[in-house]
DNA sequence: TTGTATTTTCAGTATATACTGAAAATTCAG
DNA sequence: CTGAATTTTCAGTATATACTGAAAATACAA
């Protein structure tokens, strides 16, 4: 590996942490790689770079394009394929999310589904389902929030987690507030949907 | 492993997601069978549940433990120590998000911070420090709408996930509010901090 | 103290995952 | 078509991680 030392422990922590972020070291480093990069790379370039064999190269540009994470890109009069990040780190972070989202929650939750049908046959079974049940809706709750949250506009997303925790305390004034007559749109006191 | 089926499903299947985690087969089950179980259980009731060695059993709970995901218990006349989780499920969430925050993001965090320090020498290295600066930026941004949120107390935390994006349509309209007269504790119309 | 119950450690082994090189498949210019 | 450039696949090997059994450490009743 031979790269400008502030790239060098950039890629290096990445291939590090990949093991704790469900990637391993190849796929971490090809990943920070690509995302430092002003321009597209090559395979060969990565190859280069990196030190890896070209066939693991080869599967994890294969791994973080299935994972949205990098994209191909083509070069006029250049048949090799080359592969960019998203401009826009906050695709980026949604893309992320989506992945963990996949892998990590959704077998669950349909795991858990399926299971709280069951009839329990024991007293030790009743208690484990309502143990199951519990962590069902709490994992449906978090999921609904995020399926909100992934809908809205980067700049109305900004804009929300500035708020942090103070929206609550606007939130919590909501049945005191009324609305400034004339003011276009705004909702009624009382009109508004509680979400329950 | 010898349990009854539907709890033995839970087991096995947080055993599988145990990698996708970041934590073993052996954990995953161990912290399955704890959190099913209405009582208490040792470490010798885990080796018949599970199957697994003594020592193998010992190393899993020693991680649990550490993660603050299962906490040591004392059953009078007894010398075995007990293992149970949280009877309240969202204390396992807010374990479970502060242990992945140390294990996944502060130690990008304090590299990234680290590394925007430094000076670039190469054009190259100017753009790639950007790029980190991008995404030091997010990830601050991130972390701190999570410590706003962590210090939220469970009831206040359910209202805002249950809103969802709603909550933005209240915000947008925040300068357009006012406080009916008398509303003990209200604020007036343009006192908020918006976070900036 | 001593002896027994219990937990913890750790070197060695098994298992799972990552990685490579060579060969096969694909793509595309001529 | 043909054949060179390029990518993909996959069996074999290396490396990392999980797991075990035996031995050491600890806890505590008598």
């Amino acid at each position: 590996m031979n790269l400008p030392p502030l790239i060098q422990t950039f890629v290096l922590h990445f291939g590090e942490m990949g093991s704790r972020w469900g990637i391993n070291r190849t796929v971490g480093q090809i990943y920070a790689l690509i995302y430092l990069s002003e321009k597209p790379l090559n395979a060969d370039q990565l190859v280069d770079a990196l030190g890896f064999s070209r066939s693991n190269i080869a599967m994890g540009i294969k791994e973080l394009v299935s994972m949205n994470l990098v994209m191909l890109r083509h070069i006029p009069d250049d048949r090799k394929d080359y592969y960019a990040t998203h401009d826009d780190i906050w695709e980026i972070v949604r893309n992320l999310a989506e992945e963990r989202k996949k892998r990590e929650v959704d077998p669950t939750l349909s795991m858990l589904r399926s299971i709280i049908m069951d009839t329990p046959v024991s007293e030790e079974e009743q208690y484990a389902q309502e143990r199951m049940r519990e962590m069902h809706d709490l994992i449906e709750m978090l999921t609904q929030w995020y399926d909100d949250v992934q809908k809205m506009e980067t700049d109305r997303l900004i804009n929300l987690l500035k708020m942090g925790a103070k929206i609550y305390n606007l939130y919590q004034f909501k049945d005191k507030l009324t609305v400034i007559p004339g003011s276009k749109g705004a909702k009624k006191k009382g009109s508004h949907n509680d979400g329950t």
